[in-house]
DNA sequence: ATTAGGG
DNA sequence: CCCTAAT
């Protein structure tokens, strides 16, 4: 034996609860009407007011079973309610993409309760009709299960609800309340579920979703990001070939400076990833260019390495690039990490300022580590390959002197003022170290 | 829109 | 790398 509470909207204003028997074995259908007619319904016509639903016959269906337990199925609770059934999870429409707003009626309500329509005369056969109508309703809401209607476990599927809240709210109900109530509960008990989409989550979920596309088929354009995990795969088989097996090193300084390298390939790169939108500077993607052989291992081996996904992407610092970044730092001064990037990263799209602002605190955070423990640090590197020069290392210290980064807690114990380490870049190119473009110059102690 | 700082 | 607050 089930019972089913269908709060029924017949006018502006005037609501009418029934309450369905339903004996399942017998078919029977038993309805009592509540005395309807509630007048505060204010809430509810704003409700549905900010729906566009407001048509004179909109019925909430409230279904509750002899054995005390009751769920509500009203508008926007059937997405509550079922979002607990983990078999149901994955159908549930109204999960998708909904407006997380409290007042927001779900899809799946929606189906429900919109083409729920029937004469409040002629009760006998309408109602059953209904009924099932809206059993099936209910079923497509959340499962496929097979078409046998006013079967009690449909009711009871929904009862997997413990929430007493809701109990006491039916109760209430059936003493002849208003169902207002239901529905504030609903919206208060959504709110509560839809909390925090947050930045991270809707990226990843917008990710899965592109790879589900793509894995269809459909190439959705742009996602830098999965774009650059198969950007072996989608190489090798030809579109943004356009990559000249560079000699590896050195020589997207001199060509980024001159310019030459701007060009103009319409990359079908996603705003998403690490790029920023904002492109003053036509950026192209040799980006694998001197990474091809090493960046792109790296990334790949470490992903499969270690598959925690911390760290979405993550691609290794070269060399060449770090030293693109010293050389930047100790031309614009730290600080212009946005200048650095536009002048000297311009090909590299992923690396943003932060990108580079972080690398930078690493080095420094590196390079005073290798003057406090040099055994150390030599023990690591054993079981760490970690090939940074010399030369690179002091290039750091020295910049780290000049324009210290701020709050920097290991930097005190640089070379302390030793005027050999400055101009002794061995490596020549002391560029512009020694003028410390108006940089604000902080002693780090 | 960028940067600094912390996780 | 990512996120947030502050500018």
């Amino acid at each position: 034996m089930v019972s089913c509470i269908l709060a029924s909207r017949m006018q502006e204003n005037a609501w009418e609860l029934k309450i369905f028997h339903v004996n399942s074995s017998m078919g029977l259908i038993h309805i009592e009407v509540l005395d309807g007619l509630l007048d505060e319904v204010d809430e509810v016509e704003d409700l549905h007011a900010t729906d566009g639903l407001a048509s004179p016959c909109e019925d909430f269906l409230l279904d509750i079973d002899f054995a005390g337990k009751v769920s509500v199925l009203a508008p926007g609770l059937c997405q509550g309610s079922h979002s607990r059934n983990p078999s149901s999870e994955s159908q549930s429409p109204g999960l998708s993409g909904s407006s997380n707003s409290a007042i927001g009626i779900s899809d799946s309500s929606t189906v429900t309760v919109q083409d729920f329509e029937y004469k409040n005369d002629s009760l006998n056969k309408t109602e059953k009709h209904g009924l099932q109508a809206a059993v099936r309703r209910k079923k497509r809401c959340r499962t496929p299960l097979q078409g046998t209607c006013l079967d009690s476990q449909d009711f009871k599927e929904f009862d997997d609800d413990e929430n007493p809240l809701l109990s006491d709210l039916l109760l209430s109900n059936q003493k002849g309340k208003s169902s207002i109530e239901a529905c504030k509960v609903g919206s208060f008990l959504r709110e509560k579920r839809l909390r925090k989409p947050t930045q991270r989550y809707i990226e990843e979920f917008s990710n899965k979703k592109s790879k589900y596309l793509k894995g269809r088929g459909k190439f959705s354009s742009g996602d830098a990001v999965t774009a650059n995990d198969k950007g072996l795969k989608m190489r090798s088989h030809g579109d943004l070939h356009n990559v000249r097996p560079k000699t590896l090193s050195a020589v997207s300084e001199e060509e980024l400076l001159s310019g030459t390298k701007i060009q103009e390939v319409p990359l079908v790169r996603g705003k998403r990833g690490r790029p920023k939108k904002h492109v003053s500077v036509p950026q192209i993607e040799p980006d694998e260019e001197h990474f091809t052989s090493e960046s792109e291992d790296d990334s790949v081996t470490k992903r499969r390495c270690k598959s925690h996904d911390r760290r979405k992407h993550q691609r290794m610092w070269t060399l060449t690039e770090v030293m693109n970044l010293v050389d930047g730092i100790s031309e614009y001064g730290v600080g212009r990490w946005t200048d650095i990037k536009r002048l000297l990263f311009a090909a590299s799209a992923y690396r943003t300022p932060i990108d580079l602002r972080d690398k930078w605190r690493n080095l420094l955070r590196a390079s005073c580590a290798h003057k406090l423990k040099k055994k150390e640090m030599e023990e690591r590197q054993g079981h760490a390959v970690r090939p940074l020069p010399k030369s690179l290392l002091r290039r750091v210290r020295e910049l780290a002197k000049i324009h210290p980064y701020p709050r920097e807690r290991g930097v005190k114990s640089i070379g302390e003022d030793d005027p050999s380490t400055l101009p002794t870049s061995s490596k020549g190119a002391p560029l512009s170290v020694g003028r410390k473009n108006n940089v604000r110059r902080k002693n780090c102690t």
